[in-house]
DNA sequence: GCCGCTTCCGAAAACGTTTTTGGAGCAGCG
DNA sequence: CGCTGCTCCAAAAACGTTTTCGGAAGCGGC
């Protein structure tokens, strides 16, 4: 009770015109005469009339929501990586500003009836003007029916390829490992390992690119043993850290794929009695919020979060309003900068 | 062209039935019979049909979408401490497993056509069953027409009073500071200050009465000149950290209201050639995933963030289960208890 | 052979919009 | 005075569902 909803076929009633002219006169076209569009206006905003997303979701096809897909990895949500929360926020501001709102879907839910995380059929369902992906596998054969679809999608270091509306953004993640290793080389460091991400991800395949062709550029020697991987996380970064270490011969640096595995790796030398930077360089990725902050800070590459949920947020948005199918052609992909922050982790070694 | 969206109707032609039956069928209503319900069903998923939640949402009035607010304050967007993600998983996850998605609310944003944050027209223009406050003031006057409304409402560290279908979770956040000062007090501190969060949160208020009541309980006076506010994130536990130990009488350990705080108050330490736990104890809040990384490792008061986030969408969910007004009286608000999780920050001090 | 009870299903209304089509009224023009 | 062309609006279809209501079969019992 009281809790009438005020529709649109009310204005009309009390306003004494219909309906087709209420939704008119609210909506800004023109075929409407100036008093009975005003007289309209204050009706509404006098009941704080609100409009049905439903309803005109129904009929126009457009919902003004873009989904967001944050794939729960088995032991680590990606919802718990700073990375993503910021480049979330970057999405959420862009989107904003446009008027759209973010629908943050669920995933690997037993109980949503979609069954193992269908995407395109989560998508219509809501009827997303479009959707973006992040922390994804991109050879993922879910992944693949999306891109296939005409569904807006953009690819936050996810290499999505084929289809006529996606695309994605990322950093130049090679020259990130590359400026890593030029850093550490510079510093005089020649035994130099690195703790990579996932090789199914973009992030992960491209650092460590940029990491060999880092070595290369600098005449060191890629050593198998000197290549360990992690998933992002801290564990992983220390359990390889730990690793490293313990061999005959240890680096005397390591360029970890993420901060947060530079900081496990820094634990890991902590617990061998070897304080970073004196006995260990260490260099993340990323920057995220913390890394200044640390003692020492941490030396890393920052990426430009905000601006990587900025693009995602902008591209999605174009590409849905050319409207589905019409997008002639995948628009190209976005490769923002990363920049080397020296912070206190990286020193000259020890007997250099 | 070819992403004709398959539809009830085109269901119903194909298979020679009426819509009715068929939307009978798929939803598992009894009068029909397990022949046609069969033929119906394999139907659909060979044709993959999806159900157009806009079109179920105008005639259900049930969207199983529940909104989240992050407010986003003015330097710092919510959306970027952790511990609102950690929440913001908890809740996605138990919300996801009842089928439900969640709708993050872009809030002051200029173009989205609501005004300052207007919460509820939001929330019934996009339908949704229930939201969820993280972050906001709950003086609000917005927030506060929010939980007038019928609209299922909780709070997350958000004391929301008043409101057939609201109420809150969160920490037990006056004991965290009298753990905190009990630990500290244990281990031989007289002179323990404090830097607590924004008296307008719950988190801020609370753990700064935690921390009287605490310090009460040991026979410690209360000094002004040891009570500095933040706003939970580093730089302002900084800052204070920094007013408090040019003190002529500075204290020998701080209780921080956020683990971002206690980062800051060590770092201002470091900078003043003072050493954590050495010179200076610190105790955190929260427990944030990079507490137990640090070096030294943070003392803190461990949330159950995850769990905070499940009750919060239990909660909701069940507000909305149980129908708009039905619910007689407003629910208990739910508490967690919070843990004291020692580790490398505190220790006895140095002339104790 | 009628009655009543099931079981299954069709018809239709309803949800709250947008958008198309057409037309009423009026002014201007020749 | 008859046209043409505006300006403004009403009517109605459409979007894709759910749900109520009622009725057609079929069947057993008397």
């Amino acid at each position: 009770m009281g809790s009438e909803r005020t529709t649109i076929r009310e204005l009309a009633r009390l306003s004494g015109v219909s309906i087709g002219t209420v939704s008119r006169a609210l909506n800004g076209y023109a075929d409407v005469s100036p008093d009975t569009r005003e007289r309209i206006v204050r009706l509404a905003e006098e009941l704080d009339y609100t409009p049905s997303a439903s309803a005109r979701t129904l009929v126009t096809q457009r919902s003004h929501v873009v989904g967001v897909f944050l794939d729960t990895g088995e032991g680590h949500p990606d919802l718990q990586h700073p990375f993503f929360h910021e480049v979330l926020a970057g999405v959420q501001e862009t989107a904003g500003q446009q008027g759209f709102d973010l629908l943050l879907f669920a995933t690997e839910q037993p109980g949503n009836g979609y069954g193992r995380h269908n995407y395109v059929k989560r998508c219509r369902h809501h009827n997303v003007d479009g959707v973006i992906l992040m922390g994804v596998d991109h050879h993922d054969e879910e992944v693949r029916r999306l891109t296939a679809s005409t569904i807006p999608t953009i690819g936050v270091d996810v290499q999505l390829h084929g289809g006529r509306a996606t695309s994605y953004v990322s950093s130049d993640n090679a020259a990130g490992g590359r400026l890593a290793v030029d850093h550490l080389a510079a510093l005089g460091h020649r035994r130099i390992a690195t703790i990579h991400g996932p090789t199914e991800t973009l992030a992960g395949l491209d650092r460590l690119k940029g990491y060999r062709e880092g070595l290369a550029a600098h005449g060191l020697a890629y050593r198998d043993e000197y290549v360990l991987p992690g998933d992002f996380y801290v564990d992983s970064g220390h359990a390889a850290a730990a690793r490293l270490l313990d061999l005959s011969e240890p680096p005397t640096a390591i360029v970890a794929a993420s901060d947060l595995m530079a900081v496990g790796a820094i634990r890991a030398a902590a617990e061998r009695g070897l304080s970073s930077p004196r006995d260990l360089s260490v260099i993340g990725f990323d920057d995220i919020m913390l890394a200044a902050h640390l003692q020492p800070g941490l030396t890393t590459l920052r990426q430009d979060k905000a601006g990587l949920g900025t693009a995602a947020a902008r591209a999605v948005l174009a590409l849905a309003a050319q409207g589905d199918g019409a997008g002639e052609t995948a628009p190209e992909p976005t490769t923002l900068p990363v920049e080397l922050v020296v912070r206190g982790t990286t020193t000259p070694p020890l007997g250099g």
